[in-house]
DNA sequence: TTGGAAAGTCAACAAGGCTGTCCTAAAATC
DNA sequence: GATTTTAGGACAGCCTTGTTGACTTTCCAA
């Protein structure tokens, strides 16, 4: 049967099938596998998980940011996170300076070690996605972003938004 | 550096920059949350997680797997595995059927009630995909699943293309 | 100036990974 | 026929990373 269209509402709706989405569906499974595949290699061992990771690379990303800030990107509970940047902190990758204007706010910045780290994890990833990238060509990176993108809930997707801003 | 072009061999290359990649993961990152919320919020206040979901998913999708096989597929450890299909079985969700030609193998079947739950996970995440998918068009779509798949680890892909061939 | 909200910390628990070990039954091999 | 390998299950204990609950410090506004 392979190509049966479920309905057959001009071709704008061929394409979605429930195979075609079921597919889709393990293709982001298998893929966010290899995705965090690499980083993993790298931390375990190290006292470090794929938290720290995210912690990591969202301190690069936006330097002197705050714990709530990241609690946001990250989705996780301040409890959840504060355990990750007490022991960035306490192994000298991060360094949390008090808020002047507030004190209650701690700004988060990586240490040249903290850096050091970053560089290596997002290293990794960056080999695989841009082998990933030149395999598929120019036009499927752009497909892929959209639907990554279309794929967000709408709150994350202002805040994936507002990072790409800030960051080109 | 920021936008440097880190080798200019021609076009195919030149979009390859570190902030494009950079947004990628990123995109990966925020997109898989979306992802898995909906099947999540399902799953919450029931006993089960995503490993329940996961294992339903690739039950559903290949009755009369055995425990080996989804082992490979799931990449998780027996005993990791075992504790959720126990639970499962327990319920009255799955049926673990001792092997007619190989009484050591025991094929799993969702039973009546395992496929309600399996539907209202897969509708849950299908709406998502499906808007997705929309809303990005079916070009995208295509370059998308290029990209996902190029960044599988060989082994996963090739556990994914016989999925693939097998359902369609 | 005081009471509430916000930022962050500490403690304890749960899910779901992991390793290691031991066990049975069946199959395959010698 | 005896031995080894394979499929699977069970139990113990550990780790990471989520969670809630209770607490302090700081800020701001009534």
């Amino acid at each position: 049967m392979a190509g049966s269209a479920a309905q057959d509402s001009g071709e704008s709706l061929l394409f979605l099938t429930d195979e075609q989405v079921r597919k889709g569906i393990e293709a982001m499974f298998f893929a966010y596998r290899g995705f965090t595949a690499d980083p993993d290699r790298i931390l375990e061992g190290m006292d470090y998980g794929r938290a720290h990771h995210r912690a990591i690379h969202f301190i690069h990303r936006s330097p002197a940011t705050t714990v709530s800030n990241l609690l946001v990107i990250l989705g996780v509970t301040k409890q959840s996170l504060n355990r990750v940047l007490r022991s960035l902190v306490e192994d000298g990758l991060v360094e949390a300076r008090v808020g002047k204007r507030d004190k209650r706010e701690r700004h988060l910045h990586l240490t040249e070690k903290g850096l050091a780290l970053e560089r290596s994890l997002s290293d990794a990833q960056r080999v695989r996605m841009r082998s990933a990238y030149r395999a598929a060509g120019p036009a499927a990176v752009q497909g892929f972003r959209q639907v990554l993108e279309a794929m967000m809930d709408p709150d994350l997707r202002r805040q994936f938004q507002t990072l790409k801003e800030g960051g080109v």
